[in-house]
DNA sequence: TTGACAAATCAATGATTATTGATATGATAT
DNA sequence: ATATCATATCAATAATCATTGATTTGTCAA
């Protein structure tokens, strides 16, 4: 067997890896952590004052964005610094407009009539 | 009260319609859903071999879409069509692109040494 | 060391969601 | 009217997720 890892690529994202950070995504107070976290790297302690929960649910929902790989946690002394990473945010964006496209491809066939 | 509907604008998605169809997509049947139709409207029966689901959990799914916006129903006939709803998708996607922005900004700024 | 603070983890609970089989609705054709 | 086919809804169950308070881990400063 053996298998030297030779498998990685054809799908630009693995649909597990886009519907796990969409889902990720599809929670309010997430959502909002995003938004602030692009706004520049925070510690939990100011997000949970902005978000308006309770530090060990600001870590819940901060696992959740870390393991579906939307933020990157970063240690500097005490505290821990999160940030988003554009990467993935961009290949979301990058499925959403393949998927827009596609939509509007097939819309146009069928209005001219293949159907 | 009689309040006229006087409310719509400020943010471009309101965050609980964000998180919501986020969350649609947030689960691979409904992200594979989404794919197929936009290769083209289909009707459930289609789907539901595609996607390898029963007939009850498709319709589940569709009205999960449906409910988040992402995708719209229309009948012909004894069947019913879905297709997705591109405006949804692009206003998903501008929303990915503001954030992925917004947080380029501030890593460069991070970088510039204002922290 | 000890104390204090930031953040993670744990255990318990309730809420939401996915899935199934059975049943209901709605359209078409006979 | 009846039969049939496509789809939706319902009730029940299992699985996942959000939230909380208590506890733990890691870091710094005295």
């Amino acid at each position: 067997m053996t298998m030297t890892k030779m498998e990685e690529r054809t799908e630009p994202l693995p649909s597990e890896r886009a519907a796990r950070a969409f889902r990720a995504l599809g929670d309010e107070k997430r959502l909002r952590i995003v938004e602030l976290l692009s706004g520049g790297a925070q510690c939990v302690c100011d997000l949970a004052v902005r978000v308006g929960a309770k530090q060990p649910l600001l870590s819940f929902h901060l696992k959740t964005l870390r393991e579906a790989g939307l933020v990157v946690a970063s240690r500097r002394g005490k505290w821990i610094y999160y940030s988003v990473n554009e990467e993935l945010l961009g290949e979301l964006e990058g499925g959403l407009a393949r998927l827009g496209e596609a939509s509007a491809e097939a819309a146009a066939r069928a209005e001219a009539g293949c159907c």
